[in-house]
DNA sequence: CTCGCCACCTGGGGGC
DNA sequence: TGCCCCCAGGTGGCGA
């Protein structure tokens, strides 16, 4: 389920109840994620969890002797639980904080739970990655600027997370349709003007998106914490065919790097 | 460097 | 019911 909106949702989900307390325990059941869940994980009881961030799609557990990274893939959710609540199937990993656990779900196992002792902007998977499109470093012009290389089309650029972290496929179609512009045109044929225009655009789909999420934040403790665009009406994402809310013409559906890209014809181009 | 494509996995839905 | 095919919100890694 997660985008940088539902991993933002999940973190500030988490982090009231993680923040301050101390490690009494992990379970790794399946530690066949993404990568291998790393040994060093069964040692962490003991340790204090000082805080809980997000850098793009990465939650990190800034603990008092290294720092847990944790990424949902496609089809992660962490929640917090009961201690005693039974697993279930696809439960592969817990962070037991005395009477309350932190436990991630994931059916197709793309997600990933490692540990790193040094600093943790210097992790491989993390030293490369763009900018935060919540932050003042996106903008129009150092949108502009990171588009001039790349041919390929704008979508496929918003979606690479070496230039900008958390815009996957459903706030990319989302993000271009706020701002009028076709998915195929090519990156760097964008002006400077529409650059400011699709930055604000990625930063109000992503708020928006980030705010009717927190509407279930209260649910996060117990069982049903499904945070997200369930209740987030899309404008263009999986409404192939049906009609535009701006302008009634038919939604398309085409292909991009064999992901669906949905537009409207009429208000994007 | 960019680009295009494959891979990793499981489950749900539709057609027959 | 069962089977088979297609689709799915991510992203590292490969070769060109």
């Amino acid at each position: 389920m997660p985008e940088l909106p539902e991993i933002e949702v999940t973190r500030r989900g988490i982090a009231p109840l993680l923040t301050g307390r101390v490690i009494s325990g992990v379970a790794v059941r399946e530690p066949r994620l993404r990568w291998r869940v790393p040994d060093a994980v069964l040692g962490l009881a003991g340790l204090a969890i000082r805080g809980v961030r997000r850098r793009g799609k990465y939650l990190l557990l800034d603990c008092s002797d290294g720092h847990l990274i944790l990424h949902l893939g496609m089809s992660g959710s962490l929640r917090v639980i009961a201690s005693e609540t039974p697993p279930q199937k696809h439960d592969h990993f817990d962070l037991v904080v005395g009477e309350r656990t932190l436990r991630l779900r994931d059916p197709r196992r793309f997600g990933a739970v490692l540990w790193t002792a040094e600093r943790v902007e210097a992790h491989p998977l993390l030293v490369g990655l763009g900018l935060e499109p919540l932050s003042r470093a996106l903008n129009g012009r150092r949108l502009h600027a990171l588009t001039r290389a790349h041919q390929s089309p704008i979508k496929q650029v918003l979606m690479d997370g070496r230039r900008i972290v958390g815009v996957g496929n459903i706030y990319a179609s989302e993000s271009l349709f706020r701002a009028g512009i076709h998915p195929r045109t090519p990156a760097r044929r964008l002006s400077l003007e529409r650059c400011a225009k699709l930055a604000a655009a990625i930063k109000d789909t992503l708020r928006d998106a980030i705010r009717a999420g927190g509407s279930s934040l209260r649910n996060f403790v117990n069982s049903d914490g499904r945070p997200g665009y369930f209740q987030n009406r899309t404008r263009v994402y999986d409404r192939a065919g049906a009609p535009c809310r701006r302008c009634g013409t038919a939604i398309r559906r085409i292909l991009q790097g064999q992901r669906s890209t949905f537009y409207c014809p009429r208000c994007q181009r």
